[in-house]
RNA sequence: GGGCCGGUAGCUCAGCAUGGAUAGAGUGCUGGACUUCUAAUCCAGUGGUCAAGGGAUCGAAGCCCUUCUGGCCCGCCA
């Protein structure tokens, strides 16, 4: 919040001083300062060159004289530099005073852009045949990062996911119980999930090579579960919520919670289909092909692209007709059909609630809204392409429907290599049906185990049980910020050695900057009295420190306004680098009893922030590790 | 063939939306700092024709165009 204070503050006053030179009109941009140029830095002598016809350094000379009336707010000191820039600095007292305090509010960092504003986000959505890999990991990382910083950037957010229990995937495996055999029960001490992904769907798949009569049974056994109530459908149901309820314990270890589970077959039972066809149809958004490729086909009329089948010339719906009821669901563009009921209490005792067509007394739920942002893999952008713009004809321009799109995680040779596959040096794609992944639960006890024997090492005397905590915080830390930290366009190339680095730009390098923070306000004993002389505050490494405290609002707002999470992981390594500088040069124990107060409150604030900070992309700070 | 995305230090990436000051991190390598508030750390050094070319601009890593290059997508499968 602070460092925004000061920013408005000379906003306020440059207004006033451009006024009176008659180029109000321009945009500048006031953006906290590089390092060595002051605090805030404002652009503006070079967007008024042109019209002044004057040099950009002698405006901001103009601009600094008469900026010098205004100072004594949190404003000391306004330099032209000879580049053009304004550059401006800040009381350091004041500021540090001003962000210090402002730091230990609950609120702090929140930012009211949303004011209130609905939005549905889906993420997570794998189909439940199968446990999550690192792939999957990324989305829902993403996703729910995406909540929390919307949430503190003021949306009123509410989290589906998606749950396609009547896909091909399901039948690969339901084929598998009920024709190759597999026993419905793991072995000893294996997920369900597991089992299912890594033996029955991809020895299952494998047979169709041998034996491509099976695809004609799959084909059946696909039908029967689109239509329900068969013993085949039934069973279909209760090995997907087997497998579903497996995933979500990866789902909630990962941190991620939800609002309510979506079933695609309820989708499919629903009659929204029927309904918004018809729509279609009346808003000319789809045409029936009398003639050429598409023959007797209704297809939808995409711009720039091809033409998309959605009902066959035998007249049965392709699988997108399951997806644009479903985005119209959630734009609240057609009656709701469901009923809700509560599915379970999660561990972060919210209650998780579930669709059900069978009715029920429960009160209606609404999780609608005009903003709709899915969280989906960029190799399905085409696809999100068609539906983002039926939605847009759909909803009149009222809606908006955000495909939230992210980068594959491919595997790195290596890593490829150990799972038994030759890449030739390149990395690969994962395949489910390959069985070639790497098992997101397996990575984070392997981590867990690595964080545990280094936790040991320098904290011998805890207890296990506190050292299983924190070793498990610090694994999903790690795991959540590597599949964060890097923009949503970049391929993640994962390898089981590099990418599980606990050094340098990393979540322990982060939370062991807080946990060192923790040791000094323990050893401190002492309160901290935040009426304190924070002039005394005037190394530089605590003036970086306070500065950058002072910027969490900024960062949330980029975060949020860019759907970004990564700008939240880049703030979070910039607060613990700063601090570790500070730790390192600045002795706060040993200091006199007024700047050991200033130094603590400083050290208070560093947490507060960061915890604030880390919270948003999910990552817990534990005091010791 | 069409569409989308990437190409910045040996490697992995910031910076690009909104052009402006010395292009930054991590990692690697070299050297240094633990009787000190936890060395999962810090400090110093090393390392760049910002893929190439052109254009508009007083000014381009960033904007426009072209080319090269890597990845992904393009079914009456889901």
């Amino acid at each position: 919040m602070s460092f925004r204070i000061l920013l408005d503050e000379i906003r306020k006053n440059l207004d006033v001083i451009l006024q009176e030179q008659k180029i109000s009109e321009l945009v500048f941009s006031l953006e906290p300062a590089k390092e060595g140029f002051g605090d805030v830095s404002c652009n503006v002598a070079f967007l008024a060159a042109k019209s002044l016809k004057k040099r950009p350094n002698e405006i901001a000379q103009l601009i600094t004289s008469s900026y010098e009336r205004f100072l004594g707010g949190l404003v000391s000191k306004v330099e032209a530099h000879p580049s053009g820039y304004v550059n401006f600095y800040a009381d350091n007292g004041k500021l540090a005073s001003l962000v210090i305090k402002q730091s230990q509010q609950d609120d702090y960092g929140s930012i009211n852009i949303g004011a209130g504003t609905k939005i549905t986000l889906e993420h997570t959505s794998v189909n439940p045949n199968k446990a999550l890999h690192i792939g999957h990991v990324r989305n829902v990382v993403v996703g729910d990062s995406m909540v929390r910083i919307l949430r503190k950037a003021g949306y009123f957010v509410q989290i589906l996911n998606y749950i396609d229990d009547s896909g091909l995937q399901v039948a690969d495996i339901l084929l598998g119980f009920t024709h190759l055999g597999f026993s419905q029960e793991p072995s000893m001490g294996q997920k369900f999930d597991h089992y299912c992904g890594d033996e029955v769907y991809v020895k299952t798949t494998e047979k169709y090579q041998s034996s491509p009569e099976l695809q004609e049974i799959r084909n059946k056994i696909l039908k029967e579960i689109e239509e329900g109530n068969s013993e085949t459908a039934k069973f279909a149901s209760k090995l997907t919520a087997r497998v579903l309820s497996e995933q979500l314990k990866t789902c909630w270890r990962l941190g991620a919670s939800y609002d309510c589970l979506n079933f695609e077959s309820e989708i499919v039972r629903s009659k929204l289909w029927p309904q918004i066809f018809d729509k279609l149809k009346q808003m000319n958004l789809i045409k029936f092909e009398s003639d050429g490729k598409n023959k007797d086909c209704w297809v939808i009329i995409a711009d720039g692209e091809e033409d998309k089948v959605l009902v066959r010339s035998n007249g049965t719906a392709t699988y997108i007709a399951k997806d644009i009821p479903y985005a119209a669901w959630k734009l609240g563009l057609v009656d709701d059909p469901f009923y809700y009921k509560e599915y379970t209490t999660q561990p972060n005792n919210m209650v998780l609630h579930q669709t059900t067509l069978e009715p029920n007394n429960s009160p209606k739920r609404n999780y609608s809204s005009d903003r709709v942002i899915t969280v989906i893999d960029s190799r399905q952008a085409r696809l999100q392409n068609i539906i983002t713009t039926l939605m847009q004809k759909f909803g009149a321009g009222k809606k908006e429907y955000i495909h939230l799109s992210y980068e594959s995680v491919t595997l790195s040779s290596d890593t490829a290599n150990s799972l038994g596959l030759d890449t030739g040096g390149k990395s690969a794609q994962m395949s489910g049906r390959k069985g070639l992944y790497v098992n997101a639960d397996k990575i984070l006890d392997t981590l867990e185990q690595k964080t545990l024997d280094e936790t040991k090492k320098r904290n011998p005397e805890l207890s296990e049980q506190a050292l299983h905590q924190i070793a498990q915080n610090v694994a999903v830390a790690t795991l959540r910020y590597e599949m964060i930290k890097q923009d949503l366009d970049k391929i993640i190339t994962f390898d089981t050695t590099k990418s599980l680095s606990l050094e340098g730009d990393t979540a322990p390098y982060i939370q062991y900057a807080y946990a060192r923070a923790s040791r000094i306000i323990e050893k401190s004993n002492t309160a901290p009295n935040l009426d304190a002389k924070y002039d005394l505050l005037n190394d530089q490494h605590e003036l970086n420190l306070v500065k950058i405290i002072g910027r969490l609002d900024l960062a949330v707002q980029d975060a949020a306004n860019n759907l970004s999470p990564k700008v939240i992981a880049k703030y979070c390594y910039s607060l613990a680098v700063s601090f570790n500088a500070f730790y390192e040069h600045v002795r706060v124990l040993d200091a006199t009893p007024d700047l050991l107060n200033a130094r603590i409150c400083l050290v208070y604030a560093f947490q507060s922030c960061l915890q604030k900070a880390l919270a948003l992309i999910g990552i817990d700070t534990p005091s010791r590790m």
